[in-house]
DNA sequence: ACCTGAACACCGTTCAAGT
DNA sequence: ACCTGAACACCGTTCAAGT
């Protein structure tokens, strides 16, 4: 006994792996820790608050990793990276979707594909759009990834021929299409720095 | 007593308007048509399948309105159709976005906006990106929306500064000039009958 | 064709009280 | 600082039986 929050949110992030999110209650956590249900009410106000802090944990190492990047490929790159994590656990998607209000990571990434739109010469607004468009994009396609492949575990539907990574780089190569036009427009001249672009430490995504 | 199968969709359909996706029970159905829990069963397989067939319903009136206008307009319309129809009902986007394994609408509206990619001279694949990205942009941001004021109704967020139909009409913009770069690109030459697009029968989405 | 009654196996949350 | 015990007000689903 006596556990701390970090026990609590371990806990429920091994429930989530192995089980899912349907499978996440609070009282499941409060039994995997041979605990009563209330006891997890010192660490948290309620499950939401487990969730967002759930999803915040997941998205923890999605942050850009090199400013010498071109800025289209950058936004590539965090696209690619916050799909990643998100695949990385069970119902990880539709979590960060559940646990979106109030959450610091979810903030800071849109941050990001904030300021790499910024970076191609996008205005505030058009970079803003930038952000929506592959947030929902991310999100919304690895829900129904993740959602189907829960309902195939449990005999629920039968496998899917569709090609998720597929969809995602189609769908992904769309919006940036239209990222490069809008930087295009602006008259403003982009940063090329692709030739520095090879070498070490630029490992893709998956 | 005797509810037809409509009966219930239509209590269900009145729960959601009035309280929202969260105050959609089974017995709370069965309460309003003074049933027991158990007799919904006859009707419905389980929750899942009342939730589908709910979703349907919310989408039937999506509906592609004239292939007189300009593809990229006919994109346009869609998205704003799919989300005021998403809108016109409490937590309609979630909704829909839980009950879409096996929706009849939801595929048909993906296939119209296929489709109108399609007669701008899009290849099959990006039309599919196109549809992918549209699809996700208005049920995620529809979402955040609904979700966002279930929670100030509930006092359970101060009134956000957020302006939606902004956000989505910024993202969408992004999206159709992806589109219609890739239009451009393809050799084709995109039908350009928006002369014909002036008259009655075509008013906006809001 | 449609419903009851009763049960099973669960939920999230509160709150006084304990150590 | 952290937990128990007990309760409240709920869930979805099954299934034999009724009319």
């Amino acid at each position: 006994m006596a556990n701390s929050r970090d026990d609590v949110l371990n806990t429920a992030l091994g429930i989530l792996r192995r089980y899912g999110l349907a499978d996440l209650s609070m009282r499941r956590v409060a039994a995997e820790l041979n605990v009563q249900p209330s006891a997890l009410y010192w660490h948290f106000a309620n499950k939401q608050a487990l969730l967002t802090a759930l999803a915040d944990t997941v998205l923890a190492g999605v942050t850009p990793r090199s400013a010498r990047t071109r800025w289209d490929r950058r936004l590539e790159r965090l696209a690619g990276d916050l799909r990643a994590a998100l695949l990385a656990v069970t119902d990880g998607a539709e979590l960060v979707s559940a646990g979106q209000a109030g959450g610091l990571s979810t903030a800071a990434i849109g941050g990001y594909l904030t300021e790499a739109a910024r970076q191609g010469g996008l205005s505030e607004r058009d970079a803003g759009a930038v952000r929506t468009a592959i947030w929902q994009l991310v999100i919304g396609l690895t829900i129904e990834q993740q959602t189907r492949a829960q309902m195939e575990r449990l005999g629920a539907a039968a496998p899917s021929d569709r090609d998720f990574d597929r969809e995602f780089a189609d769908g992904l190569g769309l919006v940036l299409d239209g990222a490069r036009h809008r930087a295009g427009q602006n008259g403003n001249t982009p940063n090329v720095e692709f030739t520095y672009l090879v070498g070490p430490g630029f490992g893709g995504v998956g």
